[in-house]
DNA sequence: CATCGCCGCTTAACCGGTTCAGTATTCGAG
DNA sequence: CTCGAATACTGAACCGGTTAAGCGGCGATG
């Protein structure tokens, strides 16, 4: 069997099949102009041959797709390893995406002007069909640059901050007034939100949410303090706020990563949970549910964003207009890190 | 400033400078025939025009790259996210591919047959100029296949059961054995590895080393058991260790995954880590800080691994000749997970 | 002074597809 | 029987690069 065969190309079946590149290039694409004799012979040849389009040689006519979508993370290697949202969110997309032999070109950078330059060079070289835009900052420059360019993208984030471009968005508003909610019925009173950075457009619609939801409930404590969502910063705000004389009773943290930081710091500061402490994790991942006592969390369907967010993509390539669509919103999933304060 | 404007082309330069295609593609390519002054000419309009070449036309001539590199990771979505391992391999491989403009495609398959054939369209259709094998497995098929097409590649592991390939290895038994000393000095007898699934090489090279480590100490209690990085399965093989009459008093995890679910179980039985118990948990993460107590781990270097992965492949798709490398290995991280049997 | 060789450039072919314009053949309608 | 139109193809251009081959002009060499 040729391993060291060149790969087979239409002017290979043309030949075969005794009929003209052109004609070959109709069957296979299903359009019409070849008889359905012909069209099932050359079909059959190509198959024979094992051929298969070169991507490089389709994306060069005129119109011609690439095949691959474009997503940037901005975040450093170390902490990114754990956060388990990225990997899902990749996961969702892929699965998509597998469907329509379409491919996921990954990048990680380490600052934002390189970002930039990912997408100016992935637009220039002609690398992706379209872009996945996640962390929407307030006025990210990544917006004014694909609407410019234009590249075709959707947003995962917003509809605030979005531009012109589709967003995927969740309703983090109504889990937030839950999440509050749900802690003033237990009896707490002095809730701190461990957030990540400001500049994030759904940090801060979060912390709208989370005073608004705190004034409703009548917890006039509730104050909103930034971390970077690495667990160092979850670990070191935690200690902060545990070491306060009015320590708060209870912590929502912006992430699953934090959340996990921040319990150990409490068991470390022998500060019981749920006891004298309860925690809410914002993402639920296997992590929440490996330490012990397993953390309360909102959960969202991330895998499934990573779907639609890539659906959505698709069909912005094809010139389709797409609109901004929100997703299911997380859903408080209560466990043993909350409770009533006791003693 | 023209968003809606085609992409400049070489031709575009050439008209611009007064000269014809080739002589542009000569001087943007730093190659003789052309004079310096009219390269730096050419160089400047190609700047002005903000040209970038075409990866897809580059790539369609004779002996063209594509300028990107494959990697495929098979695990299921959920527990994939978690896996600190990946993310910092990724981050490691593009730290190294963004010198070279070199892009990674990334796919996330669910099982093995969908990883080959994943492997034989990125061939066929010229999608990438390379692919990264991980998780090698005994008998691996993926290797006679890109051998056979043959498609450029490097392996992380072996380097047994690599085949021809290069590969990027590490000394894991040596790690193995510093473990299992380390453990028996501090006077632990019943000393278990949860590891990974069997078909592994790696989990196979460290059973051997393992169990030829424990003998060299001194201890017949020392076993292997199975399961399969998740945490989940961390879990149920921790709590049914845990449930024996004669418990082990230290555990040696696969990864660090398991290793947390493992501390999560002993705290929820009761069991003091480390006073009743030691835990090792080898890949050492955030995760490992994370948790109270913080756990002992054997330490790689991963971002580096991916790094000189990335290198190596590059040579390989060059035409070099690579050959197998050592990586450095794993270095036991003492923390506060592993200690001497206390009462 | 003729010749050789190099420099600096142009021309044209090529990579592997897509697609448009044109052509020969068949078929139905008038 | 003739005309028009649909069908089934062919040939060639095109996408944006790379590269081999060719060619005029100039300086050095014999």
């Amino acid at each position: 069997m040729g391993g060291l065969m060149r790969r087979p190309t239409i002017m290979d079946i043309a030949r075969a099949a005794g009929v003209s590149k052109g004609a070959v290039s109709y069957a296979l694409n299903g359009r019409p102009g070849v008889s359905q004799e012909t069209r099932e012979r050359i079909l059959a040849i190509a198959h024979d041959l094992g051929w298969a389009p070169s991507s490089t040689a389709r994306a060069l006519s005129p119109g011609g797709r690439v095949g691959a979508f474009g997503l940037v993370i901005d975040r450093p290697a170390r902490f990114l390893g754990v956060e388990p949202f990225f990997m899902q969110l990749v996961s969702g997309i892929e699965a998509e995406l597998a469907a329509t032999d379409t491919d996921l070109l990954l990048q990680v950078t380490d600052d934002r002007k390189a970002e930039a330059g990912v997408y100016r060079r992935w637009f220039a070289e002609r690398r992706v069909d379209g872009v996945i835009i996640v962390d929407l900052r307030v006025d990210d420059p990544r917006v004014a640059l694909v609407e410019e360019m234009p590249l075709p993208a959707v947003v995962l984030g917003g509809p605030q901050g979005g531009g012109s471009l589709s967003c995927l968005y969740t309703d983090d508003a109504s889990s937030v007034r839950e999440v509050v909610h749900y802690l003033a019925a237990l009896g707490h009173r002095r809730v701190v939100r461990v957030a990540g950075p400001d500049e994030f457009v759904h940090t801060r619609d979060r912390t709208r949410a989370f005073e608004a939801a705190a004034a409703e409930a009548g917890l006039p404590g509730a104050v909103t303090v930034h971390a970077d969502y690495t667990g160092e910063s979850g670990a070191r705000t935690t200690r902060r706020l545990l070491a306060r004389a009015d320590r708060p009773t209870a912590l929502v943290y912006d992430n699953d990563l934090m959340a996990v930081a921040g319990l150990g710091v409490a068991r470390e500061m022998g500060v019981d949970v749920p006891g004298q402490l309860s925690i809410v994790a914002w993402d639920d991942s296997v992590l929440c549910r490996l330490v012990h006592p397993a953390l309360t969390a909102v959960a969202r369907d991330v895998v499934a964003g990573g779907r639609e967010v890539a659906r959505m993509l698709a069909e912005a390539v094809q010139g389709k207009s797409v609109g901004s669509r929100e997703t299911v919103r997380g859903e408080l999933q209560p466990r043993g890190s909350t409770g009533p304060l006791t003693g």
